[in-house]
DNA sequence: GCGTTATATAATCGATTTGTTATATTCAGG
DNA sequence: CCTGAATATAACAAATCGATTATATAACGC
């Protein structure tokens, strides 16, 4: 699988992005990341794997336990994807349209 | 299935991507939209399914085909939902927080 | 109405996903 | 070493996915 779809899926389940969403106030163990959730370990050990594979988490040994981080630069990826839809919704962001248009244009008339 | 879930999943598959970004070229049937791809017309018809469940595009009849056309305030979702994470991995500036830097210290200088 | 075009739906198939329980692995501490 | 905690893996079942072919539906032009 191509890596954007690897990471869009990853986000398609709600627990996934639930761990994600612990994960965004610091690391943790796959213990402490299952807690909330009423499924079974081995569950989450393979949500855990999902997110590895698709690189927005890693994990580092420490001793006994795994330490689970955030990669944030992979969900950055999924959203430089977005961004380029941006400007069909975002009006605020006309500006900046402007600007750059204004830019390359430097001194002919009209940027319509 | 959740809305953003069905949003991601519709997102994580490859040919349904690229339709959405033929699609931001202008509004296109489905015949159109299934011309680059070797696959078959149903499938393509599920495709198109698929996005509009997820409310990524919508669709209008009109005479003897439909238009397709893009829902981007459906991708804003999806890119709020990643915006959360943001200050994660962006710690230099976007081109537009640049700019609103730049226009907040209209003193100049360097462009590099 | 008829044939053609555009599109959706049904039936089916194989691959993938998501959960389960059971078992293996790996490390810490006595 | 042995026990227990943390985690992964195996084996399996049910559900979903993505493709196919065949068929249905709906509108167009004659």
């Amino acid at each position: 699988m191509d890596r954007l779809s690897a990471i869009f899926s990853a986000l398609s389940d709600p627990t996934r992005r639930a761990i994600l969403a612990r994960l965004s106030d610091g690391p943790a163990s796959a213990t402490r990341l299952a807690k909330p959730f009423p499924i079974s370990q081995p569950a989450i050990s393979r949500h855990i794997k999902v997110l590895r594979s698709a690189g927005l988490i890693a994990q580092t040994r420490e001793g006994q336990w795994r330490r689970c981080v955030l990669k944030p630069e992979t969900m950055a990826e999924a959203a430089d994807w977005l961004d380029q839809y941006r400007k069909f919704w975002d009006q605020s962001l006309t500006r900046l349209d402007t600007y750059l248009t204004k830019i390359q244009t430097p001194k002919k008339g009209k940027i319509s």
